[in-house]
Order: C-alpha cells, then structure tokens, then sequence
DNA sequence: GCCTCTTTGTGAAAACGTGCACGAGCGCCG
DNA sequence: CGGCGCTCGTGCACGTTTTCACAAAGAGGC
C-alpha cells in the first residue's frame, strides 16, 4: 500500500507546521498518549482540525476514521518526510558572539543538527574550542564540509560578510543555508534559504503596537509630527 | 490628497516585508543614494517589481513616474507606517544563555527596542548585570513593565515555563510578544504573538536536503529502513 | 508646448492557502 | 451482524497573495 507518498510535493505551509506537529507528538507520546485526534492536535498547535487532517494527508492516509492518529507512528512518518531519521551535521560560519552561542546551544545536537565544524577569519578565534569543536580558518570551510559530509550551513558572521558567507557555502558543496544576519543573501536556484531576523520580527511587533495606539485614538484627529517633504535630502 | 493611508491595513505578507525594504533602502541612503526605482529595489531585497509597488502604494501614492521613489522620503514613511518614530522598550523574561544573548546584542537597542528590563526566578541570577541592565525577580515583571510604559515581552525562558511567561507579560499588560522558546503558547485575542524557532527552521531545510537526496535516486526503487508497524507502541 | 521615454499605480487573473461541510470508513455495542 | 457514533479525508468555496499587463503621469529634449 501506500507507497510514493513521498513523491507529491508538500505545500511550503505544511512543511512549517510538520515540524510543530512532530514536537507536540513527541511529546504527547512521552506522557503516554498513544492514540491522538486531529481536533487534539489542533488544539495543541493553536490550527483549526481541518488543517491538522489536510497537513497529515500528504504524508498518507495514516488516521483511523472514528479513532484517531496513532502518535509514535505519526512520529516516525513526520520524522521520515522532514528527513530526520538521519543526523545532518551543520557548519557555522562566524564565531563571534551569535556563532558561539548557537554552538553552545544544546538542542541543536540534541535535535540531529551536530555542530560538524565552526570556521571564522579572526586569527584570535582560530584554535579556540567552543562547545567541543575547534574553530577553523574559513580557508578550511570547503575541506571540513566535505570531510564531513555537511549539506547545511548557519551564517553567523556581520551583515557585511554575509554574501560572501553564502558564496563560499555554496561554492563547498552546501546547499542549505540558515541566515542569522540580517541581509538578503542571493544563492543560485536550488540552495535553500531560511532567514532569521531578530529586528524583522521586532519592527513587525511594533507595525501592530503602533496600530493599536491609533485605533485608540480618536480617529480622524491624528497627530503627525514633523513630515518631512520629499526630495528634501541633501 | 493622501490624507489617511494609515487608515486602510496593510496586508501582514506585506507588513513582513517592509522591513526589509526599510533596511535596504536605509543602507542605500546612506550610500548616497537618493532616488531609487521599484525595479533596483527589487532587485536588492530579492523579490518581484511588482510586488514592491504594491507594497509600497499601501503606504500611499509616493512614487514619482518615470523617476522612482526618494529614498529619504520612502524611509521615513515606512518608519512611520511600522511605528518605529519612537523607542519601544523590551522587557526579557529569563536571562539564561538566551536571554542574556539578546541583551547582549547592540542591534536591539540600535534599532529602537531598548532593553527595558530583565527578569528571571534563578536567585543566582538576581541582581547582577547584564548589558547594564539589573536582572530582576519575576515578580517585580508587572511593576517593570508599567513604570517603563513597555509594550513588547520576550520571552528566553526554557520550553516548560514559556506559557507562564506569557501569561504573566499578557498579566502585566504586554500587548505584544517574541517567542524563542520552541513551544505553541496561547493567549487572549488581541494580543500579537511571533515565534523564533531554531530547530523548526533547521527541520525545514531538513526536508528540502531530504527531498534532493531522494530525487537524486534512481525513483521507484528507494530504500526505506526498518518501517515500525503502526499501533506497535507498548 | 508637444512628443517620447520611463516608471509608477492598480485592475484583473492566476496561484496559493484556509476553513467548512459532509461522505466514507472504522470500532464498538447490543 | 446490523446499527450507531466518532473521526478521518477531501471537494468546494472563500480569502489572501502574487503576478501580469497596461493606462496614467511626470521629466526632459527639441
């Protein structure tokens, strides 16, 4: 039965949530539930139930109508779409303050995502061991991602340094980046990007913080300080 | 003429993207850069030409045909849309690895989200500095957040006590909150919640690695390793 | 002042994601 | 073994987001 299930092509937004999913589970089945409803999970996962049933269906139909999920297969499923039955050794690129701390960062081993090497250009920094790895020169990127056959890789450097972070990625065989600095890296069709942007989501927070404030105002008196006309830069 | 732009709400797919352009043209701004056309700016941020004139015209009809957009007058109009004319404080619950990370980082301040406060329940903890600012007891939460007028909570605590956490900043008047610890956290409508999630951004490059891996394989004759039965739980 | 060139602003269409509603299937009880 | 109750899987309608395509409009040359 079921067997390409892994053929179709899973929409972006479920991918996202799989992940969600496959911790509530874990969780769930940690505590001893071994049967679980999508009107449960959803529940756990703030979604509406349809959307739990309709993520889970590209996996397969693996529900009993009437019953439920059964949690550790769920798991296992999840787990094998997402690619997780394998460890993927990740590299860090940068070892300052953010590139230390997401090695010392324990779930990242603990979740299948080892610290497989941490490289950087700062002569002080090469040698120096952080969180049991030592830190390389960044002319040792491509030799470390082979060695040790590394696909993914986090840019942890400053924002200037950061495409030329991703370029060197690229060019050692990475074909997933995970970006802490906050700039749009420009990677060739086919390298996946993920972005994590600190300031993003804070200007994001204050768009609706700023929305509540005039809601609450009397609408229509809205005070506008001092705006500025336009062309009038230097 | 464009009296009440702030009037109509900007779609949140927009609203995410705003920020960018405001790095972006910022950066450029500062180059020396005084107009600037959809099509460059586009081309920066990584996204369609179209899709920024649309975003662009939720914040009104500032564009100059044929010419572009002055990049000192666009600045400041998307400062103004986001709220970021004036400092919104933070205070940060738990001032472990985490949070004592996020102090430490110069761009918040930076970027106008001021450490306001750090609270923590570890008495070790209590008391000492960091990044110039004293850590609290999280009883002393509600007081911080009134006294500093803040608005926005992160929440640094470790998996088990985030939801407390919330409840505690929605408790003390928090209307906004960023999530780093890897859990679903429920609060009362009207609240703005957006969460920061290591290892689902790794589980999502995980499975793009995964699905190469399997499309570089003859298709039809893939190895699936020991597949548990489902139900096969203790 | 008019013509041309450029780039905006925006309808309309296409693509995508979400939520409802309900048929289908399974387990359990009598 | 049939009926009942529960929950999955999914077609369909709706809302949102993206993309296309083009009229509208300013700038500059002549």
């Amino acid at each position: 039965m079921a067997g390409q299930r892994s053929r179709r092509r899973i929409p972006e937004a479920t991918v996202a949530r799989l992940p969600i999913y496959l911790r509530l589970l874990t969780e769930q089945f940690d505590e001893g539930a071994n049967n679980m409803s999508s009107e449960e999970l959803a529940e756990l996962a703030g979604v509406n139930a349809a959307k739990v049933r309709k993520d889970l269906s590209y996996l397969g139909s693996y529900g009993t109508r009437g019953v439920g999920y059964d949690v550790e297969f769920l798991v296992y499923q999840i787990r094998r779409e997402l690619g997780l039955t394998q460890d993927w050794p990740v590299i860090i690129v940068g070892a300052g303050n953010l590139g230390q701390a997401l090695a010392g960062y324990g779930g990242f081993n603990e979740r299948g995502f080892p610290v497989g090497g941490i490289v950087d250009v700062d002569e002080d920094k090469i040698g120096t061991v952080v969180a049991g790895v030592r830190v390389r020169h960044l002319s040792e990127l491509a030799q470390v991602v082979h060695s040790r056959k590394i696909s993914i890789g986090v840019i942890a450097t400053p924002a200037a340094t950061s495409q030329e972070a991703a370029d060197d990625l690229v060019a050692a065989g990475v074909t997933s980046i995970l970006n802490f600095a906050p700039t749009v890296i420009s990677v060739p069709h086919g390298i996946s990007v993920r972005k994590v942007d600190l300031a993003v989501e804070l200007q994001i927070l204050s768009y609706h913080e700023q929305r509540r404030a005039n809601a609450a105002m009397q609408p229509g008196l809205r005070a506008v300080p001092g705006e500025p006309q336009r062309g009038a830069s230097a």
